[in-house]
DNA sequence: ATAGGGTTAG
């Protein structure tokens, strides 16, 4: 503490000190000036100064209100606000914008609606920034359940707290629906009529002090409040939801661009698009006042969420015309619209235009790319903004974390799980949901687990993070139990969660199970099934060797099967060698795209894996003619922060001859042991020794064997594919397993093979 | 006194 502050201190002891009405200006303003770190000793100073000079708390209070509520000490403002209402002050409308406001980030409405009495019964009802911040306390805080305005969670904080007196025999103005919705306010109500309701006011006898004083933030974050667009989209059901904001705003006698703002922001964000684009038309025809960045802001995200952006564009050529473009809030929302209508490329190209991007610019544009896919730009924009030197958030965190899990650079991922815990942040439920899908994904499952049962609360998404992660990495017993416990636990499964479960079925060919799964689905839980539902069972049956069954299923479908589904039945085609389904199938995936170049690969390839030679070349003909090219098989594996990528027969590494040597003392050991190389599946036109020759430099193989003489004795070696695992390589990643005594993962895309001992977490189910 | 960014998807 600085010595001004100590000697304001001591002066504030000391009330005799204080001689006149001047001098004690002179200190209040003294307070003001100084740091207001210790705002929170002044005042409680000057309650006790105020006992000696009855003339000054009002004055004193006044202002320092303000600067509690501009310092973030809004329970101190609320607690200030009590003492001068009962040391009979009035309020002016300086005092009440900041109560409210308060008010509001407390997310406390029912002492917000006492301050509203307050503000009607001090005659300030028509005040233009009271009624602004009315506006804004009841657009954020009422929420559409009959339950009084709370929702059941900030019930739970809210009852906590010390409350306000009970209201009784006042002359206060709330008229009450037998719901306990107030439907009307306004003054001089009759008192009886006020009286038996559940009813607030503001008699306000009590003090508000809260035990929670030390912690005033973290509610938005902790309980998703108005900081989460999701959880307050609720206008299909919310007959009530703005009627309170409505009714200020048609009492205000003067409305500015604020107060319009104010109810535009609230439609938009309790999910009237209708109603807020509605204002925006009327806010330039009743008052001709054109939109500016605050409006323009809290339309973008209805236009994101509708995917449309045509109008999205719109609100940006509108933007630039204004030169609004470079706006941060604007900017934010710009490179969210693009996102959310899957144009990363423009998000990019608005946020590389912004000349001053903030924390949220940042965390837009980084999520955007994320949840696009474009996982290793993601990463890249958060070294950058690391570099920016702008802190991660709890958003940022939960943005970029994805990126480690699908890229599953588990390295990465811990470095990250690292500064959130500096942080502070590992309580956070998207970021805890987020590590808890990273480290399942990364195969590492206990640690995943720890986390998932760290948390207060598991929600959908971290359950079925957790059942994904089992199902990916074979381990379909547990997958299903979680699913089952789940269930037990009141936690209701979405499509996401019956995906998960489908998934773990399907990796461990538990086609009973997967029907269980299915028809429940649609029976229990009234999900029809989408594409990826349908896909995952019909690669289950397909992979089981069900492929009349499949065919069947697939032809039945209630959506138009996709490409991708009818292809992962090709593949099974293949490995069953089934050529008449093959080219029936093959067909269906023509008729819907002609240059499916996979779909003639498969097929050429089933018609050489049963030696139809001719067949096949004709294929390749065709391909060769059309001038499509499949893109090549390549696995690679990450050592020391690098990316060894190989195709087949790639020749091209450094450590070539090292890697082809290892493979050829592998191949002898091998085959010494019983593997036999199956030749069936290449081409018919080379000789025998160059079959296998190729066939023992599947990238697959390549990237193995790179594994086994860069990394360390013992420790898992970890390969990932862009193409399914062939039937070959996976019988031969078997035999090597057993061999080096490595654990191996070779992840193919979507699932995680692990070798260990010569068996397959998979049981040989590909 | 008003506005923008987040977790699960074979």
């Amino acid at each position: 503490m600085s010595s001004t502050e100590t000697l304001l201190k001591t002066l504030l002891r000391n009330p005799y000190s204080i001689k006149s009405i001047s001098q004690a200006k002179q200190l209040h303003a003294q307070i003001i000036k100084t740091n207001t770190t210790h705002l929170n000793l002044y005042h409680e100073s000057l309650i006790g100064f105020n006992a000696f000079h009855p003339s000054l708390p009002s004055l004193a209070l006044k202002s320092i209100i303000r600067c509690y509520t501009s310092n973030g000490l809004f329970l101190q403002t609320l607690t200030a606000f009590v003492k001068m209402w009962d040391s009979g002050d009035y309020p002016d409308h300086n005092v009440f914008p900041s109560v409210l406001k308060s008010c509001t980030h407390l997310m406390d409405l029912r002492f917000g609606e006492s301050v509203h009495g307050c503000v009607i019964r001090v005659g300030l009802d028509s005040d233009l920034y009271t009624g602004n911040a009315l506006m804004n306390m009841y657009s954020k805080l009422e929420t559409s359940g009959g339950n009084g305005g709370l929702s059941d969670v900030a019930c739970q904080v809210f009852d906590k707290m010390p409350r306000l007196g009970n209201v009784v025999g006042n002359d206060m103005c709330f008229e009450v629906s037998s719901d306990g919705n107030m439907v009307h306010f306004g003054r001089n109500l009759d008192r009886e009529r006020v009286a038996g309701g559940s009813t607030m006011g503001c008699s306000m006898k009590t003090s508000y002090v809260s035990p929670q004083s030390n912690k005033q933030t973290g509610f938005f974050d902790r309980f998703g409040g108005m900081s989460n667009k999701v959880s307050r989209r609720n206008g299909e059901n919310g007959a009530l939801l703005m009627y309170n904001v409505r009714k200020v705003f048609e009492m205000m006698p003067k409305k500015d661009l604020v107060s319009w703002n104010t109810v535009i922001a609230g439609y938009a964000q309790n999910g009237f698009y209708k109603e807020a684009l509605n204002m925006v038309r009327e806010m330039g025809s009743a008052s001709h006042l054109q939109p500016d960045s605050f409006t323009l802001s809290s339309v973008l995200p209805i236009f994101a969420e509708y995917v449309d952006v045509m109008k999205g564009k719109e609100i940006h050529g509108y933007a630039i015309r204004h030169g609004l473009d470079t706006d941060v809030y604007i900017g934010s929302s710009l490179i969210d619209m693009y996102a959310n209508c899957t144009r990363v490329e423009d998000s990019c190209r608005v946020f590389n235009l912004l000349p001053q991007p903030d924390s949220v610019s940042w965390n837009s544009v980084i999520a955007g790319c994320v949840q696009n896919g474009a996982f290793d730009e993601g990463l890249k924009l958060f070294r950058q903004m690391l570099m920016a030197k702008i802190k991660p958030v709890n958003v940022s965190f939960s943005s970029i974390m994805p990126a480690c899990a699908h890229l599953t650079t588990l390295h990465l991922g811990k470095q990250l799980h690292g500064r959130i815990i500096r942080g502070g942040l590992d309580d956070n439920l998207f970021i805890a949901s987020s590590l808890v899908d990273m480290y399942a994904r990364c195969g590492n499952i206990k640690t995943a687990r720890w986390i998932f049962n760290d948390m207060e609360q598991n929600d959908i998404v971290s359950w079925t993070a957790m059942i994904m992660g089992c199902a990916l990495h074979g381990h379909a017993n547990e997958a299903i139990s979680l699913f089952g416990q789940m269930e037990m636990e009141g936690v209701k499964p979405n499509s996401v969660a019956f995906l998960a479960v489908l998934t773990a079925c399907s990796h461990a060919k538990m086609v009973e199970e997967a029907w269980q799964y299915f028809n429940s689905m649609v029976r229990d839980y009234g999900i029809s099934p989408g594409l990826e539902h349908y896909a995952s069972v019909a690669d289950l049956l397909a992979r089981a060797g069900k492929l009349e069954e499949a065919y069947g299923f697939i032809s039945r479908m209630h959506i138009e099967p996709a490409g991708s589904v009818w292809s992962t039945l090709l593949a099974s085609c293949r490995v069953h060698k089934n050529i008449e389904l093959a080219e029936k199938v093959a067909e269906k995936i023509f008729s819907l795209d002609p240059n499916n170049t996979g779909a003639y690969v498969l097929l050429s390839n089933t018609y050489s894996a049963a030696g139809r030679w001719k067949e096949a070349a004709k294929l390749r003909t065709i391909m060769r003619d059309k001038g499509t090219r499949k893109k090549p098989a390549c696995s690679w594996i990450e050592v020391n922060n690098e990316v060894h990528a190989f195709v087949a027969g790639d020749k091209s590494h450094p450590c070539y001859d090292k890697i082809n040597e290892v493979m050829t003392i592998l191949l002898e050991v091998m085959e010494r042991e019983g593997y036999v190389v199956d030749t069936n599946e290449v081409l018919h036109d080379i000789e025998e020794e160059q079959k296998r020759e190729l066939l023992c430099s599947h990238s697959e193989r390549l990237a193995i064997a790179f594994g086994i003489i860069s990394t360390p004795v013992g420790s898992t070696i970890r390969v990932t594919k862009n193409l399914r695992v062939c039937v070959d390589c996976h019988i031969a990643t078997k035999f090597i397993s057993k061999i080096v005594g490595r654990e191996i993962i070779v992840r193919d895309n979507s699932r995680f093979h692990h070798f260990r001992d010569g068996k397959c977490s998979c049981g040989d189910y590909w």
